[in-house]
DNA sequence: AAATAATGACTGACCGTTCAGTCATTATGT
DNA sequence: ACATAATGACTGAACGGTCAGTCATTATTT
């Protein structure tokens, strides 16, 4: 939702409604253009397919954006950047229930949503050709994730509830098989199923199970 | 390391020498094309890169592959198939022993190999367009995986040294870290760095906690 | 010499990019 | 209020570079 600036909008001179209208644009383009780099990546896409998701003449795109690669860097800063440290700050019940919420929250906010799941494609199919798409999700996903699972983590050993384990260290190893089902997601799409629910019911009880200090 | 057999290979009539040295030049073919297409992925391979790569014409790719399609699928099919399977039944030790080589076995022959994780990206930038790739990796390597992996939680609880965890049914949940710890090399390469010793450490120690049934 | 294999210049379809022209909207003049 | 001019967003045909696939020619093997 940042104001993205392709082609130096020349918004002084305009009218507001022109202006409005052509941000309006803009972000029908980005809307579209995601949608068709997420389906097919980047090469495979074609200009004139993004002209027609956007109900648009093909030139029109290059009023909005110089080149197809401005296009996609332009659609790589629009994705939207969810927090997960936020969650973690504001929270006052035990460290399991607040690792249990962290957890569900990813798989909700995750696992189940397509826009992050074509997301996840698209940097590992383009991750080597635009690293600056890499670098985004890292700062912006990864490393907020993980402050937030080692902030849990800590309060809970702290608290006496938690055991102390290398996961402070490392604690991907703790969201892991939430990434595993996204990426079974990406995959395999509907092909061979996975029962969600009962998977992440197995991942938070064996992941809280290992961090308990005297299991149940 | 199956036979291809592209284009309908005419081996009845050529001489030994002949079939053989045929055969050679499409085991040359296959193995740049991957090279290329791991790199690049499929669209963006260019069919003269692959012939520079194996130090032919192009013209000549075109004697043993009908199109690039094709080439494409006959690397697929190509790729060699580690199982997990076998390793499970032939062995004596303990469950826990078992469960740790089979997980060091993943991260030896699956996180440090960059064949390996030139497949993963390509499984999963091409996956959607080439579905039969998905399903090979899925009944080459992750049925056969999950297969042994249950095979030694049985095992484990027959033999009173693992608690019943619902990760029997979904084995997937032990091995994820090691699938993470691939994603962040095929995402990162060598910029984000990660201690993969003590990480992997860490994750034998974290589910192997989890899974006995007296923690130490 | 016949058969087979390999070559690489060539072709044509495809697709990113351009730009002259159109038209609805806005500004200016009467 | 009406007419006229200016604006600039939008269009889509045309252009040109690229690249998968072809084939006449040359090289090699039997």
């Amino acid at each position: 939702m940042t104001a993205i600036n392709p082609r130096r909008v020349k918004a002084a001179k305009s009218s507001p409604r022109r202006r409005d209208l052509k941000l309006h644009r803009q972000e029908e383009i980005l809307a579209a253009a995601f949608k068709v780099f997420a389906a097919h990546g980047y090469e495979a896409t074609r200009i004139d397919e993004v002209a027609r998701q956007a109900g648009i003449a093909k030139g029109t795109i290059y009023l909005y954006f110089r080149d197809k690669e401005r296009l996609f860097r332009a659609v790589v800063r629009s994705l939207p950047q969810k927090r997960f440290d936020a969650v973690a700050q504001a929270f006052t019940g035990s460290a399991e229930d607040l690792l249990r919420d962290l957890l569900l929250r990813m798989y909700s906010q995750i696992v189940r949503n397509e826009k992050v799941r074509a997301i996840v494609r698209l940097l590992i199919s383009e991750g080597g050709r635009f690293p600056q798409l890499t670098d985004i999700y890292h700062r912006e996903i990864i490393v907020p994730g993980m402050k937030a699972l080692r902030h849990v983590l800590r309060k809970g050993v702290a608290s006496g509830e938690f055991r102390e384990t290398a996961a402070t260290e490392f604690p991907q190893i703790l969201a892991a098989p939430a990434v595993l089902a996204i990426l079974w997601r990406v995959l395999h799409g509907e092909r061979y199923r996975l029962d969600f629910d009962a998977y992440m019911k197995a991942h938070l009880d064996f992941v809280l199970y290992g961090l308990r200090k005297k299991p149940a």
